[in-house]
DNA sequence: TGAAATGTTGGGGCG
DNA sequence: ACGCCCCAACATTTC
């Protein structure tokens, strides 16, 4: 009798995590709930490093471990865990599939390159099903009329925005109960490591500063956001890098905040456009692959960068004299993160004051930024470049001590990460070579001294600069 | 999601 | 009343 036999064992598929560190609107945990038993499986992957800085990005690493392991208490906290495993993913997969008799294989799909490369070799040993969620619109479904992917930035987001809005219904809440995974099952120690002190780990976290954010920061984020000082921004990106927030329940949240002000150019709507630019250079990257490479632009692939060891160190050590760009450098060594007003800042001091190779400085970015992300990333760096899609004109230079007057008036960013400047008067605080030697003397602040003299100066590199762009052009 | 140089305009002080 | 100068504010151009 069939009644004696056991039962047959429900449908199993594992759910592969890499950066979608969520259970709340998360389609292929959606997916693979659909198909019946999930075993969770993240995957330790020694190549992950694919680039060359990735060994080194260890804050990164430290907030992705904490954040499994915040991930892992939310998944035992309904029934289930984490499975670690170390290993290539193709056979770490095929070795779980046996292991667990799973005959489904479900993942958040990724565009980078290493992710693509990755995800083929899995899919010629295993049927790996990959769902949307990393973004609002799969980059292949924001194209033009006439086929093909645009490379300017408004076209895109007209495109974007005409595409079906997102709106609460599609946000997938996070289960409460999971499927138990078999005790049996042998799953590895995370690598230890604690997030960095201004980004605390996990989802919960990422849907506290969401709300932080939307109650108050959203609304004057047109101009707050430009603010070195304030907390202006939602400072999400790095949630927004694991997927411990999904990219559709901000725009949703921003869509809501945006209808309810008056205004067409109110702070939601602006921070929807930083969601779209996020896509742009996801998308970016999707189509053209080899940005990480070289410049997009191929007229500007022949700039005769200068090779300046000295001035580099000087950049990333936050020891260039000008202010703006060593507190922007020095927040980013100190905390992993850095205002996004001075991530152009200092990317335009590196490249277009030092004429030092953008890709430098993307590299150190990438080392040292918790929430570094290939696309938006490289996008950030060839638009300061001029190099990239839809960039700012060669010409274009930012002066750091207008933009430290412009968006740091009262000099708290810069006392606060350049604290030998903190007795400088605010006169002198922006420029403070200027500073006559009797004042430095009475603010103990002697320039080539406690802090240092200019490594360029500014008014006689634009011309070697513009020289070298249309040199190279 | 510049900056700086140059040009234009208009108000106010002043003889 | 008028011309002249100064200069701030704004616009235009160039890199």
């Amino acid at each position: 009798m069939s009644s004696a036999r056991a039962k047959p064992a429900l449908p199993t598929s594992l759910w592969w995590i890499r950066r979608d560190l969520r259970l709340t609107d998360n389609p292929a945990l959606q997916a693979a709930l659909r198909h019946g038993a999930v075993v969770p499986v993240f995957i330790l992957d020694p190549a992950a490093s694919g680039s060359r800085y990735h060994a080194r990005a260890q804050r990164r690493q430290a907030f992705l471990y904490a954040s499994l392991r915040s991930l892992d208490a939310e998944l035992r906290a309904r029934g289930s865990r984490l499975v670690v495993r170390t290993g290539r993913p193709a056979e770490v997969l095929a070795q779980l599939a046996a292991e667990t008799q799973a005959n489904g294989l479900f993942a958040e799909e990724d565009h980078s390159p290493y992710a693509r490369r990755r995800d083929a070799a899995v899919q010629g040993v295993l049927p790996l099903t990959l769902t949307g969620g990393l973004t609002v619109h799969h980059p292949a479904n924001v194209q033009k009329a006439a086929g093909g992917p645009y490379t300017v930035f408004t076209p895109f987001s007209k495109a974007w925005h005409a595409l079906r809005r997102p709106t609460p219904a599609d946000l997938e809440p996070a289960p409460a109960r999971l499927p138990a995974v078999s005790p049996a099952l042998a799953s590895e120690p995370l690598p230890a490591g604690e997030a960095p002190a201004d980004f605390p780990a996990g989802e919960a976290e990422a849907r506290r500063r969401l709300e932080r954010f939307l109650a108050g920061p959203i609304h004057a984020y047109a101009e707050g956001r430009n603010q070195l000082a304030e907390a202006g921004t939602s400072s999400l990106s790095p949630y927004f890098r694991f997927g411990l927030l999904s990219a559709r329940t901000a725009a949703v949240a921003a869509l809501e905040a945006a209808g309810r002000a008056p205004q067409p150019a109110n702070g939601a709507g602006t921070w929807l456009t930083e969601l779209i630019w996020r896509e742009f250079y996801i998308a970016v990257l999707y189509h053209f692959p080899h940005v990480l490479q070289t410049a997009f632009n191929p007229n500007l692939r022949a700039i005769a960068w200068r090779t300046a060891p000295e001035d580099f160190a000087a950049w990333q050590a936050g020891r260039t004299g000008y202010p703006v760009v060593d507190a922007a450098m020095r927040q980013l060594a100190q905390t992993g993160w850095m205002h996004n007003r001075a991530r152009m800042i200092a990317a335009s001091f590196l490249v277009k004051d030092l004429l030092i190779d953008w890709r430098l400085g993307e590299q150190w970015f990438m080392e040292q930024l918790v929430d570094g992300d290939p696309a938006a990333n490289n996008g950030g760096w060839q638009w300061t470049a001029g190099t990239g899609t839809d960039a700012a004109p060669y010409f274009r230079i930012f002066n750091p001590v207008l933009q430290s007057q412009k968006f740091d008036p009262a000099g708290r960013y810069l006392r606060r990460f350049v604290p030998e400047l903190a007795a400088v008067p605010d006169e002198y605080l922006h420029a403070p070579w200027k500073m006559p030697p009797l004042i430095q003397h009475q603010v103990g602040c002697v320039i080539g001294r406690d802090y240092p003299t200019p490594i360029v100066d500014r008014a006689a590199v634009k011309a070697r600069t513009l020289a070298a762009y249309k040199a190279g052009a």
